[in-house]
RNA sequence: GGAGAGGUGGCUGAGUGGUCGAAAGCACCGGAUUGCUAAUUCGGCGUAGGGUUCAUUUCCUACCGCAGGUUCGAAUCCUGUCCUCUCCGCCA
């Protein structure tokens, strides 16, 4: 959620940055709503005062008086209770505005309506492989290997579920190993999240859960919903708290499952487990001061390509445009691996993204700092970056390290954790 | 799952209808003082929203887990809810 007095007094650069955002939220009403809650807001604090007072003077009333104070008292807080009741549904309405509008956007991200305008920036240090024979994709070497069954994923839970087997899990586990390791070493606190959180905790993140067009999976009966990521129990770990300035930025990784609906992403191209309804992820956030979240969010970016550098795997960077970027993020990178059994010849397909949401999560989850002998508090920012999703990890270093004979190579820097150096 | 106890400011902990935004202690900050790694003493010390001011100041409102209710008036009474602790049951 934005400030309301930073929406108020730069009405314009707002709806300037809906427009690139793509998001419909009617700011000049939210300004007129704005205006008026104000007014209501002193009107009643005014008649409550008033009755305050009225209350005060009754220790030292006399009986008659007393009934007459007593009148006047609850006429004041009827009086209040109105305005106060109209004030109410002016607050909500501007909420809904409000909500609607996305977080403001960093001045170099490109501008534009989708991802056909998301800019590379960079590539990793390997090169797209080329084969002297016809690659396979992770679906047949999934099946040369044993690797991973859909039929049996599909009786148990349905289509998009999926059993690992084998050495598939050895990947798993490898990968999860490899990334969290990295990341201890990097300063960040290792975290095991639980796999549901609480409704609110998905809106102070950016989740709308049981809606028509919603990713998550909601729990009947209970106010529980599955985690689409790591993300939402991280970031709401901390929610409500006021955390020592020395101590940020805090970064932490968090291993969760992921569960996702993919309502309304039917049709498209997608095979394998490249678009599935679970998944498990090691996931990074990062708590910081606001003038060290652009620093942070390099770090994460730096650490992401440092991760697919070393599973040795083509990659490209791209800065997310204005149109592609999700409610809470002032900037996202991400990550695009070369995945050979991708379209004919293959194709880049994301493996991980980055976003630094600075305080537009930290204001609805309401997490402040505090700086040592300074009044008062401020909001944090958060920032979250995908260390390593590992159905796509999978698909990548399956696909790219295939050799002719359908063996596939480990690479280097998993080879510890999986204890070999060859599948097949 | 059953029974009981409890949730108050950074911490400990008073407070059962008005003078309580809340005693006291600790911690912390500022001053004074004493020549000995500290004691004593005085003062200050929550958060958010709003009004006012160039600004400092100051004023108002809200907040005693959370949400409602009773009342002229609620930390205090009532209802619901969440959480914590103890005991019992069950169990990986």
């Amino acid at each position: 959620m934005l400030d309301r007095k930073f929406v108020l007094e730069n009405a314009d650069l707002v709806k300037a940055n809906c427009f690139h955002r793509g998001a419909h939220a009617d700011i000049e009403r939210f300004v007129e709503l704005e205006r008026i809650r104000k007014t209501k807001l002193n009107e009643a604090e005014e008649l409550n005062r008033q009755a305050n007072a009225t209350s005060g003077k009754m220790g030292a009333a006399t009986p008659e008086q007393r009934e007459s104070l007593k009148e006047e008292g609850r006429k004041l807080r009827e009086r209040k209770d109105q305005v106060q009741s109209e004030h109410d549904a002016l607050d909500k309405e501007i909420l809904a505005i409000l909500s609607r509008a996305p977080n403001m956007t960093h001045p170099a991200a490109p501008i534009g309506s989708d991802d056909q305008a998301n800019l590379e920036v960079a590539r990793g240090k390997t090169a797209i492989p080329v084969f002297d024979f016809q690659p396979k994709d992770h679906l047949e070497l999934g099946k040369l290997h044993d690797m991973i069954d859909f039929e049996s994923g599909a009786r148990v839970a349905g289509a998009g579920f999926y059993f690992l087997k084998n050495d598939a899990v050895l990947l798993e586990l490898a990968l999860q190993q490899f990334a969290v390791q990295m990341l201890v070493k990097h300063g960040f606190v290792p975290v095991s999240t639980p796999d549901v959180a609480n409704t609110e905790t998905l809106h102070g993140i950016g989740f709308i859960p049981r809606g028509p067009e919603t990713q998550i999976y909601s729990i009947e009966n209970t106010d529980l919903n599955l985690v689409a990521t790591a993300e939402i129990t991280l970031g709401g770990m901390y929610s409500g708290q006021v955390l020592d300035a020395e101590k940020l930025p805090l970064k932490l990784v968090g291993i969760s499952h992921c569960f996702r609906t993919e309502a309304g992403a039917a049709g498209r191209a997608s095979k394998g487990l490249y678009r599935v309804h679970q998944f498990t992820k090691i996931e990074m956030f990062a708590f910081t001061l606001p003038d060290q979240s652009d620093a942070i969010h390099e770090e994460l970016r730096q650490l992401e390509c440092s991760i697919f550098d070393q599973l040795e795997v083509a990659y490209r960077v791209v800065d997310t445009a204005t149109g592609d970027l999700g409610g809470p993020a002032y900037r996202k990178y991400d990550l695009e691996a070369w995945m050979p059994g991708r379209g004919t010849g293959g194709e880049w397909g994301e493996v991980t993204s980055t976003s630094n949401c600075t305080d537009y999560q930290a204001r609805r989850l309401n997490i402040r700092y505090r700086t040592k002998n300074e009044k008062g508090t401020n909001l944090v920012h958060t920032l979250n970056g995908t260390a390593i999703a590992i159905s796509r990890a999978i698909i990548a270093i399956m696909e790219n390290h295939q050799m002719a004979d359908g063996r596939i190579r480990v690479p280097k820097a998993l080879q510890p954790w999986m204890g070999k150096e060859i599948i097949g």
